[in-house]
DNA sequence: GGAGTCAAGTTCTGATTTGGAACCTATTGG
DNA sequence: CCAATAGGTTCCAAATCAGAACTTGACTCC
């Protein structure tokens, strides 16, 4: 989880992460869509880039123009987005609209996103889990 | 997502949550776990307690001292957790023991954590959603 | 009975980080 | 020539954070 935080931890870097993941690619849309400051998302790219999430890429060369296109590691964060929307759904319900639906690929239906142990199939909960605290 | 990051986009408060969900729950313990500064760990308590996360229980009279506790929206935040913790083991491996182990309460073994849609049993990746970006 | 300890904070000061706005560079379109 | 587009960088003021000391009330040790 520190790992994790140390990457992620603040308020911007999953926005700009979810945003490239899901097709917005270049600083000013980014920019636009987020309302971050443009020297924040200047620096939280370059981390991004540096953390092997996002992979920066030229699409013209002159004047010099550049796409930020998510890795493997930064694709693989869509499950994990899934299973925190899922948990923003069920406990911090909002009128407002979200800005992206995200749903099945196949059958264009909306996801219920579970999170599982895939070695017995059972459902992560709280209560399904056994926490031990390894010594200082 | 800016709803979730709202709540736990810094770089502490996902670490207070997941320390009260695993069994710390004081604040002289969670500060020395973490290192926190102890004036940032109040005030992100209060925020957590705010946002309905935690709990803020007396234990003793006098004097007076309390306890963290994780409401059902916070132990709601396991599975998201687990979720991020296969991303962080898949993708940002480390040589450094975790400071928790994370067991299944049953057969006290390791948990592979996948998350899957609840309405095909099919696992959630980069590849199997299809995002629709609301017009603003 | 004074000295030390524990728990849960609060207060203070100086260093970082952030937000907001303007500026810079290169090229294309009218 | 002038404006627009794209991707930044630079500057300053405001907000936030780290580090350390202080507070309060009660208990324990000698």
């Amino acid at each position: 989880m520190a790992r994790a935080m140390s990457v992620i931890g603040d308020r911007w870097t999953l926005l700009i992460l979810r945003d490239t993941l899901f097709g917005v690619r270049r600083f000013d849309d980014i920019q636009k869509r987020l309302g971050i400051t443009r020297h924040v998302l200047s620096d939280r790219l370059k981390r991004l880039e540096a953390h092997g999430l996002l992979e920066r890429r030229q699409y013209q060369e002159r004047p010099p123009r550049f796409e930020y296109h998510p890795t493997q590691a930064g694709k693989g964060f869509v499950p994990v987005m899934q299973a925190m929307t899922g948990w923003v759904d069920a406990h911090m319900p909002t009128d407002k609209p979200a800005p992206y639906r995200v749903l099945d690929r196949e059958s264009r239906a909306p996801i219920a996103p579970k999170v599982i142990d895939s070695n017995t199939g059972k459902s992560i909960t709280a209560s399904s889990v056994w926490v031990e605290t390894n010594k200082d």
